[in-house]
Formats: C-alpha cells, sequence, structure tokens
DNA sequence: TCAGTTTTGTTCTCCCATTCACAAGCGCCT
DNA sequence: AGGCGCTTGTGAATGGGAGAACAAAACTGA
C-alpha cells in the first residue's frame, strides 16, 4: 500500500475502515432491496457482520449522516459510502489474461453492477484473441497503451500465470495504470503511487489449512488430558 | 475469525504472521527452483515483498532456524514453515457452485501443489450435474454430507451466487466441515469453532478505486496550490 | 413544555502489529 | 587462537485499530 499522507488531506480515513465501506454499501443494497428506508446502527452491523460500535466510528469518518434516536436514512447513507468510496462514477477496468480466471472474471456481474466497466480483455497468446468473451472481443497485449489511452483507464487486472504477471504490471504502469488488482500468484514490484491489492486463492486456503490443522491438534490434547 | 485461545497452546502465533506464512513458502520454493540453497532475511523479505525485521520477528515465532552471520537454509525453512502450516499433509477439498469461477478454482493448479485435493464439485443444478470439469464428475449438492463423511473433508469452498451462500454454508456445517473459503459477495453467519475466509472480488476493486479517487484529488489539489 | 427513551458520535483504554536498534552468535581469515 | 564482519533473534518504542462506555442529541407522548 502506497504512503500517501498529504497535508492538504483534511479526513484521512483509516485504510481497516475503507476495506470496510464496500461491506456497508453492500449491506446498505440488500436493505434497501427489502424497502427499509431506516436503519439503526445495531441493524445495519448485524447485516455486515460487524460490531456496532465499530460501524458508528467508520461512519464518524465520513461525517455526521445518522439522526440520534432514529438511525440511519437508508438510501441517504448508501449515496454518501458510493460518493466517498468513489463508485458514484465509472470506472473503466482492463483485465489481462484470459484464461479460465480472466473468463470468470470477464462475466462476474457483481464489476458491473459496481460501477466498474470492463472495457477490454486482453491476453498475450494469439489463439485467445480469437474469443470473444463476456461480449468482448479478446485483444492483444501490445493494444495496452492505445486502449487505456483511449478509455482513460486507471484500474487493470491481472489474472496471468505467475511468470508473467511482472511483465504484464510492468506494462500497465508504464501505460499510465496506477491501480492493480493481482490474481497471480506472485510478489509484484511496482513504483511508488500505484496502489496494488493482491488475490491469492491458494494462501487463503494456506490460512484456513493452518488453523485446521490446530484444531485437530487441539483435540488430540484434549483427549490426552481427558484419560 | 474464531477466537481459540486454548491454554496448551504454548506458542500462539499471531494471525498477522499466520496470514505471511505462505508468502514465505513460496518465495523460499522460488529461490528453491533457481537452485539458491541459503538466504539471508533480507533478500527473502525482498522476494516475500516484505520487510526484513518483520520476517524476523515472524519466523522466530516458529522457532530459531536461522544461522547468524549466515541466513536460512532454503529447504530447511521452507519444510519448516510447510509443516507449521499443515501443507506437509494432504487436504481434502469440495467446491460448491460450479458456475464460472467454480470451473476457474476446480482447474486452478494451485491448489494441488500446495497439499489441496479437490476431492468433490457441487452444484444444486442437474443441468451442471452432467458435466465433467477438471477431470472430476459435478455431483448433486445433495451428496455433501456422504461425500464430506467418505474423504474426511474440513475444508469447503462456496462459489455459488450469493442468495445461495447461507444455506449451504450450513449444509457444509452440518455435514462437518470447519474451514470455509467463501467467494460468494454476502457475510455468512456460522457457529462458534468454523473458520470463514471471504475473498470478494468487487470489495478489492471498491477499495482501490478509493485510493484512484483520492489520488485524482490530490492532483487536483496541488494544482489548485501550484497557481 | 418537559421528562423519558432511543440511538448516535466520540472519548478512553487496551491490545496487537510494525519497526527500530542492538546484543548475541556464527563463520572466516590471519 | 583471536579479532572482525556479518546476520539473526529479540527487547523496547511506536502506531493504529477494536471495543466499552458514556455524553449529546433528537424524537415521543403526555
Amino acid at each position: 500500500m502506497t504512503a500517501r499522507t498529504h497535508p492538504h488531506n483534511a479526513r484521512e480515513i483509516p485504510e481497516a475502515t475503507v476495506a470496510r465501506l464496500p461491506v456497508y454499501l453492500r449491506a446498505l443494497s440488500a436493505l434497501a432491496d427489502q424497502d427499509i428506508a431506516t436503519c439503526s446502527s445495531e441493524e445495519l452491523a448485524a447485516a455486515a457482520g460487524v460490531n456496532s460500535a465499530k460501524l458508528r466510528k467508520d461512519l464518524s469518518y465520513l461525517g455526521s449522516y445518522g439522526t440520534r434516536g432514529v438511525g440511519y436514512d437508508v438510501d441517504y447513507l448508501r449515496y454518501q459510502i458510493a460518493r466517498e468510496i468513489g463508485v458514484t462514477q465509472d470506472w473503466p477496468v482492463v483485465i489481462v489474461g484470459i484464461g479460465n480466471l480472466g473468463h470468470a472474471l470477464a462475466n462476474f456481474s457483481g464489476f458491473r453492477s459496481r460501477g466498474f466497466r470492463v472495457v477490454a480483455l486482453l491476453d498475450a497468446d494469439p489463439l485467445r484473441q480469437e474469443e470473444v468473451v463476456a461480449g468482448i472481443d479478446v485483444r492483444a497485449f501490445a493494444d495496452l497503451g492505445e486502449i487505456v489511452a483511449e478509455h482513460g483507464v486507471a484500474i487493470g487486472v491481472i489474472s496471468t500465470p505467475a511468470h508473467a504477471a511482472q511483465a504484464v504490471a510492468d506494462a500497465m504502469v508504464s501505460a499510465g495504470i496506477t491501480s492493480i488488482l493481482n490474481f497471480a500468484p506472485t510478489v509484484i514490484a511496482v513504483p511508488d503511487g500505484v496502489d496494488v491489492r493482491k488475490v491469492d486463492l491458494s494462501i487463503e486456503l494456506q490460512i484456513l489449512a493452518y488453523h485446521e490443522q490446530r484444531k485437530s491438534h487441539d483435540h488430540r490434547a484434549a483427549a490426552e488430558v481427558a484419560r
């Protein structure tokens, strides 16, 4: 995560809070779908799976959008959070690497519904460039710079194999992309000012495995004690 | 994350460290592939994309596996971390929800190579149950209990749409699964003792969008100041 | 108008994680 | 054998987030 503490940023929202705002946004959308117009911090916290004190503190970083004794107006709060995150505007996104995962990402409806528009799918493999995925032509990786410039793309997604990821990241940075979501199972290096977030499937499973292993250790130890 | 602070757990490894151990494991594998037999904390930290002090502190929770003045033996350290995480053994895994993402997960080679074996793919849709994905028959969701019992499955992956996720989670818990990796864009509730990790693609993008938006605000503010 | 009820916004305290800085330890070279 | 350079492992300081607890505010009903 890039360190960016400029003095003119009056309200610095903590990173942990930023990571939860999208969760609140989704919970609010669910409430709105049920035609619920108002909710308390307790209710919203339950829907989002967090502590209500934490929720209130998070929201307080955005401003005072609640009414004491009443709660929050669902639509109003939803708009405020969306504005703060920046999903009231439209974000063009490119996806590089159209393998299994790239296909899934291209077809994922959750992107479009949250302000993200996939403007291009790129792959280095000429065979893949014949394909049409999710209604979008797969184009050559070499076209990246052109596409980024044309659509003003700021966000790129890497879903290539690990060995290609660094080269793709470098090309993205050169093209002017400043935020990268990396699904490739490798660490990529980028210059200051470029944000990278990493999603790693096997790491998540390994974390679960660690806890799972400890559970069975505990069981064995408990059985030991019981004897 | 389930709170499990049993008194007989002599060495309690911090959660933040647990989350990084798989990263170190991967970095060590990369070094081993380059026939590097020994590395310093500085080198390994660079490969893993972390601070060297943090790396050393993390490793110190496992024990003293380095040699002062020399560094770490790559293979030895790799084995020690793998053992600590529990990936020296084989973990059977079931995947429920064989849509686009489920396909990608089933075909993901990173699972198998890290000690995870997909023993079953399940879907509630009878049409999908005709398919064979990644060499595995897709079976009926109703078979979950049977399969979990037969293979001793402890870890389940949910890649269904959001509306189905809670029901799947409930069924997994009933069947005896105690660790869940949830890709569905919704919060799921589980009893104590069950670990859930969540991977949410659109949340990751929204976090990037927030920072991206702030970058352009900063630019505008900087231009303002320059005038 | 005013007491009572509800719920927010915020303060305070605790805990965990990160980072610095250095002593302890190891190998090498003379 | 002994000093020197290098690297680990850890104590201590710092920073940030989580949660409890409460005061301030708004609405309700008499």
